[in-house]
DNA sequence: AGTCCTCACCGG
DNA sequence: AACTCCGGTGAGGACT
């Protein structure tokens, strides 16, 4: 393993020095004039240290340098405060250093949101500069802070993976999602009909409308869902929402065409004519993928809504002309992640079974019935608390007492307060006075109301915001643990696709779902190349357990063919 | 005019 | 049968 740190100088070249084992400089800082040249010139590299992925490597891309590996600081830093349970603290390299010198802290830079189609990062260099000897100090502490960690080991490997996952993602933030925006246009004409000039509804939107409106016997705007509200209460109907599961179920002529108005205004205004302008050149979908973006972990996108591309849109997701895509998806990750990380015995034996999983576990606990074998397994990941799911969940705390142990004490962890970790160590923050969790999207406890005030509380039980961070912490360690796993899968078959040489780039990723396109003759190679980055992860994350990670794999043209 | 909130949909 | 976990998105409207 040769490790280098390298810096980014303002005039386009570099800094840079070679790293001992321990991650001390070894030898004299070099500049060179060329921040790329720099790079490629160093083939013998196989780790790069620096400040931020998103900082430098768009530039590298750019020149065309790829790099096998890299150690992002700051990354690295936000996990491992994480790790510490020092929420909130400033993540940046400026502020990491200042702590380490007793100085005082700079605050983070403000996130700048992404425009459509740029191609900038969306975390600029922080405005305090930390020359590479300075950025060397905080490395080696870092290092120090790992062997601090709960499991030293699996802390190493989730910021080796994450540092993957943020090379991944310029790389994906480059390439795009191969669009045709020609089949995207046509699929707008015929699901919303034409436009009218003016950026008014286009034709099919305005007819539903004028249905609606027809069936109340007034206008109404199916849009606004007061309007729609008041509209059902004038007709003798009392709904709370206009959801569609709330009046699906209505026996009223608006319903079906306010049903199918709600699904195509929602195509219309996130996904329409506009989008297509704003997000589609050169027939690329350029989303910014955020690796960790979530606390439990998972990928965000930064516009356009690379995660919520709407079934019937995927149709405009389409290979270049000899080229193919390979789609896969993990199947049923997140049972199977509960297997492993609680290591019960008799839902690891089902895990490791062939075939659909849910059936397996049906047939050990619930006399065959899938549906609700599912629905339990749900239920305990979830935290499901009422109807028919409770039943479900003692049968199957019954077969596989450890699996439901594991989510009930994490469950218990955050109603308590304590850290909540997943399997390699993120962990997610305690809960704090303060509202910047609550920002994040933890729930957090609250001062206890008056007894007699809140409907259903009981005395002597958690609040409702207790009960709802416990739900959340007990979902944080499955789906969070999930995260951990994709992330050294994206990472294992970014490297065995790197080394066989192939043409092949990772296009698209989506929790639990993975988009290669390759030329066609390096499909099966592919579809090879990612089972066993599935059996590497596997490995790697859990080491020998019985449980299997098969992924469904499709070699298609088009992105809606692969299901 | 700009900010924040609610609603309801999309995806996993 | 109910809408539990994690997010992004845009429109409309209330507010400053």
């Amino acid at each position: 393993m040769t490790r280098w740190a390298l810096e980014a100088t303002d005039d386009g070249g570099a800094r840079l020095v070679g790293l001992s084992a321990d991650g001390r400089p070894e030898g004299p800082v070099l500049r060179e004039p060329d921040l790329a040249a720099a790079v490629r010139s160093r083939p013998e590299v196989t780790r790069w240290v620096w400040r931020s992925t998103f900082g430098i490597y768009p530039r590298l891309l750019a020149a065309g340098v790829r790099v096998e590996r890299c150690y992002d600081i700051e990354d690295a830093e936000s996990l491992l405060l994480a790790h510490e349970g020092r929420l909130g603290e400033p993540r940046s390299a400026a502020a990491a250093l200042a702590r380490l010198r007793h100085a005082p802290v700079p605050p983070d830079p403000p996130q700048r949101a992404a425009e459509p189609g740029s191609q900038s990062s969306l975390f600029e260099p922080g405005p305090v500069p930390v020359s590479l000897e300075d950025l060397l100090q905080v490395y080696g502490e870092q290092l120090k802070r790992h062997e601090a960690a709960a499991h030293p080991g699996r802390m190493r490997l989730l910021t080796a993976a994450e540092s993957a996952g943020m090379l991944i993602a310029c790389e994906m933030n480059r390439s795009g999602l191969p669009w045709s925006a020609d089949v995207h246009r046509e699929v707008l004409t015929e699901l919303l009909g034409e436009r009218y000039a003016g950026g008014g509804e286009p034709r099919r939107l305005a007819e539903l409308a004028d249905e609606v409106s027809a069936a109340f016997g007034r206008r109404v705007r199916p849009d606004l869902p007061a309007d729609v509200v008041k509209a059902f209460a004038q007709a003798g109907i009392r709904v709370k929402s206009t959801r569609r599961w709330e009046i699906e179920s209505i026996d009223h002529p608006a319903v079906k065409p306010l049903i199918e108005y709600k699904k195509l205004y929602r195509i219309w205004v996130a996904h329409g004519w506009s989008w297509l302008q704003d997000w589609v050149r050169e027939g690329r979908f350029r989303p910014e993928y955020l690796p960790g973006g979530t606390v439990t972990g998972r990928w965000v996108t930064n516009g356009g809504g690379a995660l919520q591309i709407p079934k019937v849109i995927r149709r405009a997701v389409v290979a270049d002309p000899g080229w193919k895509l390979v789609v896969a998806d993990a199947d049923q990750m997140e049972p199977r992640v509960l297997a492993a990380i609680s290591r019960d015995p008799g839902l690891m034996e089902v895990a490791g079974r062939p075939g659909d999983l849910y059936q397996a576990v049906s047939d050990k606990a619930f006399s065959g019935d899938r549906e609700m074998a599912k629905l339990a397994v749900l239920g305990a990941v979830y935290g499901q608390t009422s109807g028919d799911g409770l039943k479900n969940l003692a049968l199957l705390r019954r077969r596989f007492p450890r699996a439901v142990a594991y989510v009930d004490d994490a469950a218990r962890a955050g109603e308590e307060g304590r850290l909540v970790r997943t399997w390699l160590g993120r962990t997610c923050p305690p809960a704090a006075g303060s509202g910047e969790a609550e920002e994040a999207g933890i729930p957090q406890d609250a001062p206890e109301p008056a007894a007699e005030g809140e409907e259903g509380w009981v005395p002597g039980y958690a609040s409702t915001n207790t009960r709802a961070r416990g739900r959340f912490t007990r979902n944080f360690v499955v789906q969070g643990s999930a995260a951990d796993w994709t992330l050294l899968v994206m990472a294992a078959l970014r490297r065995s696709m790197s080394t066989a040489g192939l043409a092949a780039e990772l296009v698209f990723f989506q929790h639990d779902e993975v988009i290669v396109h390759c030329p066609e003759a390096e499909a099966p190679t592919v579809v090879e190349a990612i089972r066993s980055a599935a059996q590497e992860a596997n490995r790697i994350a859990f080491g020998e357990t019985p449980v299997r990670f098969p992924f469904s794999t499709a070699v298609v043209s088009c992105y809606a063919d692969a299901k």
